[in-house]
RNA sequence: GGCGCGGUAGUUCAGUUGGUUAGAAUGCCAGCCUGUCACGCUGGAGGUCGAGGGUUCGAGCCCCUUCCGCGUCGCCA
């Protein structure tokens, strides 16, 4: 006798019929017993799935029999029994191992188990996130979890034996390092060491993987977890794993070249996809003119139209207001769905869109026969008319709706509609990966709120050649050798080349408003360091966990993490994050201040 | 911080206009049963209706406050 019972000398599901006859060993938890009486069936689960015990009177003692009587849900059990074939009658299809079934001769109770306040099986999805996630080491049993976690790991071996096939070498770099005020709120931790100040959680490696490559690195990547102290969403969690990579004397081409087949690879190994090299470009104001979205969905049509011209000087006050402001009048169809779309529908949807500062939507169906119902159609002449339907190819049976504003606010909320429409209609291809760059991202943005520029992608981001000269007399117009990858509307990563001449970065800081001396306070390493021989350099960084959730079909990135954390950043399961001993803070010098008062 | 949906038995849910002792399924417990496989049959236990306050003769239901979960906007270089 011993702790694990019988040494197991097979998994529960890869026994087969070829193995009838023989003496097996089992090590598992019970799925699930049905007791006939003197007959015992019981289901025995490991980590490769189920099979069928049998305690029978005849075939065992009476200890044995009575232990099999005395078992409940999730008692973890070792059993020595035989193989064998079952009656033809007797077989379950739905089982894997439904051809077979083991006749238990002695079996171990290794430990029992309270009645578990999940179901362990994939026959109940709808329980609550509440429970799962208190219970998170109970839900991880479930058999799609297990094969969601070992996908992961699939996955992740997968990148890492790529990246390590083109030359390249994981390094890892600190979780304890600055805070760096661009960019998203850091996750902080004190130390005890100098009271007052304080490491902050790595958004990303930026920084180090830049400094690896003025090491003379050349090719770095690494699997490294990320920390950003920001509200979740379904696809954003505070700690999440991305693909970091960054090379040097690269132009983007080179970097995109090596993302591209790491994909590929990818795809091929855990879904035997073939995707198709290189992968396909679109500007970022291609996508933006077209889809609304910087990672736009095209797994559906759509798309969105400018008909500023058709409606200029037309009766409508709103789209004549909206264009002599500056702003446009931009439209999508939606082929076909006139007779779905309810008016109270596109109440709804015209609701919606206001979440996107959309003052209204505007709205035409195109009648079987060609007559239009519209609530604007008394503000047009038969000829505007005629024009917008043409400019979005309108056809009987068509819905086509318009938004007029400023083109912000255009893009985004039919970016938002076209999104919603495929949702509410089903028009999204749920089978199709759609796997593209958007390339030339704008190197700046203005912020409205802090009265100047800010990096779209981060300030050590490099302008395209042609427009550098732009950089002080039209910065809004500066490209950005900055590149994203978009899969199935989900923004799996962005890249870029990197600033690597000191005046250059210099230029940069002053252009988003940084003074020299603040530049230098917050990256006067860096400053420093890139006096020293910096090889130009670029990479590339992508969602791990983002990319899983993809290819498992998962809905949240929850169900891609094996203990995840809630929408609210806390942590269900061990109550996180929570109070510490006085002492401890009293060492870090923290006094903790009640907001309240 | 805003908006939306939700919180009733271990679990998933129902609960009428505010009206007797809050129900169903499943799970759990006990008994019976030798071929079940979501076993079956019989019986049983199980509830702070998220919490607090209010209106009312009376609240799961109405009102206020608050907590929690999910989604989303802001935010996320």
């Amino acid at each position: 006798m011993n702790n694990i019972g019988f040494r197991r000398t097979h998994m529960c599901a890869e026994i087969g019929e070829s193995n009838a006859g023989e003496l097996v060993n089992l090590s598992g938890w019970v799925q699930r017993t049905r007791n006939l009486g003197s007959i015992i069936f019981v289901w025995l689960r490991d980590r490769t799935g189920l099979v069928q015990l049998v305690f029978d009177e005849k075939d065992c003692d009476k200890e044995t029999f009575a232990l099999g009587e005395s078992l409940r849900g999730e008692y973890v059990l070792s059993v020595q029994g035989r193989v064998a074939l079952r009656d033809a009658a007797a077989v379950n299809e739905k089982l894997k191992t439904g051809r077979i079934e083991v006749f238990v001769q002695k079996a171990i109770l290794l430990n029992k188990a309270e009645t578990p306040p999940i179901y362990i099986d994939d026959d109940h999805p709808d329980e609550s996130e509440t429970v799962r996630m208190k219970y998170r080491y109970l839900d991880i049993r479930r058999p799609s979890v297990q094969r969601t976690l070992r996908m992961r790991h699939k996955i992740v071996q997968t990148l890492r034996n790529y990246m390590d096939g083109q030359d390249f070498v994981e390094i890892e770099t600190p979780i304890l390092t600055k805070s760096t005020p661009e960019g998203a709120r850091d996750f902080l931790v004190p130390s005890r060491l100098h009271h007052g100040t304080f490491y902050a959680l790595p958004q990303s490696p930026q920084i180090y993987k830049q400094l690896l490559m003025l090491g003379g690195y050349d090719r770095y990547f690494q699997i490294a977890r990320c920390f950003r102290d920001e509200d979740s969403r379904a696809d954003r969690q505070p700690e999440f794993t991305q693909c970091d990579i960054e090379m040097s004397f690269v132009e983007p081409e080179d970097v995109q070249t090596v993302v591209e087949g790491a994909f590929a690879e990818v795809f091929r190994s855990v879904k035997g996809i073939e995707l198709k090299l290189p992968l396909e470009r679109i500007t970022w104001q291609y996508a933006m003119d077209t889809y609304g979205s910087d990672k736009p969905d095209r797994r559906f049509g759509l798309t969105i139209h400018d008909v500023s011209e058709a409606v200029r000087g037309c009766g409508f006050s709103v789209f004549a207001k909206a264009l002599e402001s500056g702003g446009t009048v931009r439209g999508i169809n939606a082929k076909g769905l006139a007779a779905k779309i309810s008016r109270k529908e596109i109440d709804a949807l015209s609701e919606y869109l206001k979440t996107f500062k959309a003052k209204g939507l505007a709205w035409i169906k195109v009648q079987e026969g060609g007559a239009v119902q519209s609530p604007i159609a008394k503000f047009l002449s038969e000829e505007t008319m005629a024009k917008l339907l043409e400019a979005l190819d309108a056809a009987p049976g068509d819905a086509l709706f318009f938004v007029a504003d400023k083109l912000s606010v255009v893009r985004q909320s039919l970016g938002a509609l076209r999104l919603e429409i495929a949702r509410k209609y089903d028009l999204i291809d749920k089978d199709k990966y759609d796997l593209f760059w958007v390339t030339e991202f704008p190197l700046l943005e203005y912020d409205e709120e802090e009265g100047r520029y800010v990096a779209m992608h981060h300030p050590f981001t490099s302008a395209m050649d042609e427009d550098v000269d732009k950089m002080e007399s039209e910065p809004g117009k500066v490209r950005a050798k900055a590149y994203d990858l978009v899969l199935n509307g989900i923004e799996m990563g962005s890249g870029s080349i990197r600033i690597h001449s000191s005046e250059m970065q210099e230029r940069m800081f002053k252009l988003i408003g940084l003074p020299h001396d603040v530049a230098w306070e917050r990256f006067g390493f860096m400053l420093e360091a890139f006096k020293y021989g910096v090889p130009p350099h670029g990479g590339f960084a992508f969602g791990v966990d983002r990319l899983i959730m993809q290819l498992t079909g998962a809905q949240s990135l929850r169900d891609v993490l094996a203990f995840p954390k809630a929408a609210n950043a806390s942590c269900l399961m061990m109550e996180t994050p929570s109070t510490v001993d006085p002492e401890q803070l009293k060492m870090c010098g923290i006094a903790v201040v009640d907001e309240e008062k």
